[in-house]
DNA sequence: TACCAGGAGAGCG
DNA sequence: CGCTCTCATGGT
């Protein structure tokens, strides 16, 4: 199935810490999407998707992949400030994904205080140790779902820690019994204002606001929704307010009215900018120097 | 060795 | 409320 997809940056958006299964694999990424495997590649303005079971209706890939959003009608919604600019101009393309809700939120209760790759290393395991086998290309190594929480309710603790969960583990395990019982009803927080479904999902162990955010995000489309995590807090602090000390409270109401209606795509878009320094842009007038002095390269 | 990683929760005053 | 401490694990 070829997709025309026009100002669409695959790379940066698979690899943009949203999603934590997509594998870069002999030119390809390789991922899981609505309980399917699949391949996709990049050509010019194109994504060529291959599934390993034949497929009819592949609306669930372009849910998935936003590749009917109109980016350029966002870019217009943000403020005209330089850093902002810049960190669009750096990465031009990259989108927000829309996730299953579940995986979305049981991958970032993992998250807390792991590096990305860490956060990778343990939804392998998690997959691997609870998930179910899918259908594969002939040859191609197992892959497996990812679980989904009535079987996470059934594990247990030291279970979830052999996955290298460390304390998110009782955080997990609780979070999947609550879905379970029926105490919260992912399913009906679609369409919620922002606030009632963000104080649904704080119900839950090991989610706060940061988590919350990315849930509703990455997961839910709720555009307002604007994840605080130590990169952001290190993005404004340098980008906007430089040499001065702002308190993480006025840091959360600056990007909760400076950015618009789409606040969160400016937040993955600033986010991206720190993680990689601006590298990708050549007439980047970013501080650069600034960007590294407050520990955004490694 | 010491420090840090896309945090959250509990315990303080 | 705002601050500090702890939590588990792997990497530099």
């Amino acid at each position: 199935m070829d997709f025309l997809a026009d100002n669409y940056d695959l790379a940066a958006t698979l690899a943009s810490g949203q999603a934590f299964r997509w594998r870069w694999l002999d030119g390809a990424w390789e991922g899981v999407v609505a309980g399917r495997w699949v391949r996709l590649r990049q050509a010019e303005d194109r994504i060529h998707a291959e599934a390993a079971v034949p497929v009819e209706d592949w609306d669930w890939l372009r849910h998935y992949l936003q590749l009917d959003i109109d980016l350029g009608r966002i870019f217009q919604t943000f403020p005209p400030d330089e850093p902002l600019q810049s960190s669009i101009r750096s990465c031009a393309g990259l989108r927000l994904l829309r996730q299953d809700p579940w995986e979305c939120l049981a991958s970032f209760i993992c998250s807390s205080t792991k590096q990305i790759v860490q956060i990778q290393q343990i939804i392998a395991l998690l997959c691997l140790r609870f998930g179910q086998p899918l259908p594969v290309p002939r040859g191609h190594e197992p892959v497996h779902s990812f679980p989904d929480f009535r079987r996470l309710a059934e594990a247990t603790e030291s279970g979830l820690r052999d996955c290298k969960l460390g304390f998110r583990a009782p955080y997990l395990l609780d979070s999947a019994r609550q879905l379970r019982d029926g105490q919260v009803d992912l399913a009906a927080l679609h369409g919620l204002p922002l606030e009632e479904a963000r104080a649904q999902l704080l119900r839950l162990p090991g989610v706060g606001l940061k988590i919350a955010d990315c849930v509703l995000l990455f997961a839910y489309g709720f555009q307002r929704a604007f994840p605080v995590d130590v990169w952001i807090m290190r993005a404004l602090r340098c980008l906007y307010f430089p040499k001065r000390r702002v308190k993480p409270a006025r840091l959360r109401h600056f990007s909760q009215t400076h950015f618009g209606p789409h606040a969160g795509y400016a937040q993955q878009y600033l986010f991206h900018y720190m993680r990689t320094g601006g590298k990708t842009v050549g007439n980047a007038t970013a501080p650069q120097t600034a960007i590294q002095a407050a520990g955004g390269s490694s």
